[in-house]
DNA sequence: AGGGTGACCCGCT
DNA sequence: CAGCGGGCCACCC
């Protein structure tokens, strides 16, 4: 598994929808690469990916949780609806690769 | 080279 | 519904 997998990926999320670390492994052919998906975006975390986009699986924004709210509210603005850390709607917003 | 960690997920208790 | 344990992969000592 190649983390360059992992920011095309995250590159292609549409701008108001987010997805999560599970769907990304998922697209890359295991869901156990859920882990390695983590780490890859925490190392690169540069701005061409935009890792804010990327949540867990069970709506909670994950990573940014403690001290990154500009990210909660960069995908505020993108359309987003966040409550204490929580994304409202999430099924919604939620964007899957297959 | 090998073990520990992490922005995780799933299944069973 | 909450908690615990096992497993997956990449990165860093």
């Amino acid at each position: 598994m190649e983390s360059k997998q992992v920011y095309e990926l995250t590159k292609k999320i549409p701008k108001g929808r987010v997805t999560t670390y599970g769907e990304i492994a998922r697209a890359l052919g295991n869901l156990g690469y859920s882990r390695a998906v983590g780490n890859a975006l925490k190392k690169n975390d540069n701005k061409a990916v935009p890792c804010h986009r990327v949540v867990r699986s069970d709506g909670t924004v994950g990573g940014f949780r403690n001290g990154a709210k500009k990210k909660i509210e960069i995908l505020r603005k993108e359309g987003i609806q966040i409550k204490s850390g929580k994304i409202l709607n999430f099924n919604r917003v939620l964007h899957k690769f297959h």
